[in-house]
DNA sequence: TGTAAATAACTGACCAGTCAGTTAGTATAA
DNA sequence: TTATACTAACTGACTGGTCAGTTATTTACA
């Protein structure tokens, strides 16, 4: 029944990271079982354990994998956009952010964060320091870029960072973790205009296009 | 050691839900033993179940006392204030979210929620129907008003809600979960001043004061 | 004294991690 | 080329410990 074992030790170690994101998204780390993982991965569970050491080693490896990969790749695009246009570069963000909202896998690693960084300290600083805080960088990069051009007003980096990511977040949990199976979502294209006009020219009744 | 035991029935249920409130939001829920919620609550594992049939009883009945007491208090309080000045209404939000998201015994149960949602359909869907609908309503109502008097620009209620909470919510998050320990948080009145003038003004450069 | 409230010892299911054994693949040599 | 010896990947049964829920017993108080 089970196909005839493989000897693939190259491929395993990211396999598994796969698996396990997948797993420990799903029904919780602490939940989760380690015979899962390896089931979903198509191995053993003695087999986990010749390339992670234990449970915990393997949320790291998920987490570290996920925000060097992420960080790298949406900070570059970022920084360059924002040389030649601030608002545009904000816009991609929004874009971007909420394009990634409407797929269900993308958003597992963050999700999966959100739900174990309270009760580990470890992980949660794993996150903030691969992740968040080169995203904070990034914002004070594209703000100052825009100050200076003359297309933005002057707020603090932390603060815009705030204003731009919550709004996200809190797109992706009612799309994903507490939407109701009957109820219509939100549509990506209106969300977008709505935030875009909100954030950049304010709830306000103003002169603005 | 142990106090005297006694017997107040009356008072128990109350004192359960608080510890458990605590015990599930610092531990996770499927950590978190039944003995520890007793010890908090000063009473033994067997006395808990004369009170809740089982620790999913116990999580149900947590989420569901916080959101009828939040949504019946916050939403009275908005939807007052969005008649004679919905600008305040938004302000009186936001004010509300940030000094809330100051103490961290406010946001346990958000916090928890957030983190077994993902696993938990019931809860999710208890929170949603409970907690957010309401405040998606209240949202429209305190739009509605802003567009008829004149001072808001039409966006949708879904937006504007998702556009509010969210910045609380990654405030919430930075301050309790993401914290490294040596950092120097961002003060809240700070975060109040610049996201009321994001939000209300737009980042834009533009004439407002 | 009677009974509801509370306790603590107990049970059975569950699971992370281990390890003795099996199998796939590779090198050697006839 | 094919038999033989060897290595490393992989398996799955097992163990020790944990914990939700139960129950026999004790305690508080009307």
């Amino acid at each position: 029944m089970p196909g005839k074992q493989q000897r693939r030790p190259d491929d395993r170690p990211d396999e598994i990271l796969d698996a396990a994101t997948r797993v420990f998204a799903h029904m919780g780390f602490t939940a989760a079982r380690m015979d899962d993982v390896a089931a979903q991965a198509g191995l053993s569970k003695g087999a986990l354990y010749l390339y992670f050491k234990s449970k915990d080693a393997l949320l790291d490896a998920v987490v570290t994998r996920y925000s060097d990969t992420v960080a790298a790749q949406l900070m570059d695009t970022l920084v360059q956009r924002a040389r030649t246009d601030p608002v545009a570069a904000i816009e991609f963000l929004l874009e971007q952010g909420i394009a990634v909202a409407t797929d269900p896998e993308t958003t597992l690693v963050p999700r999966l964060v959100m739900s174990e960084a309270p009760r580990s300290p470890e992980i949660a600083a794993l996150y903030r320091t691969k992740l968040l805080d080169t995203f904070e960088e990034a914002m004070a990069f594209v703000l100052n870029e825009g100050v200076r051009q003359g297309v933005f007003r002057q707020v603090r980096a932390a603060s815009l960072m705030r204003a731009l990511m919550g709004p996200i977040l809190s797109h992706v949990l009612l799309t994903h973790v507490f939407t109701i199976p009957g109820s219509a979502a939100l549509s990506p294209q209106v969300y977008l205009e709505d935030l875009k006009s909100i954030l950049l020219d304010g709830l306000h009744l103003g002169e603005a296009a």
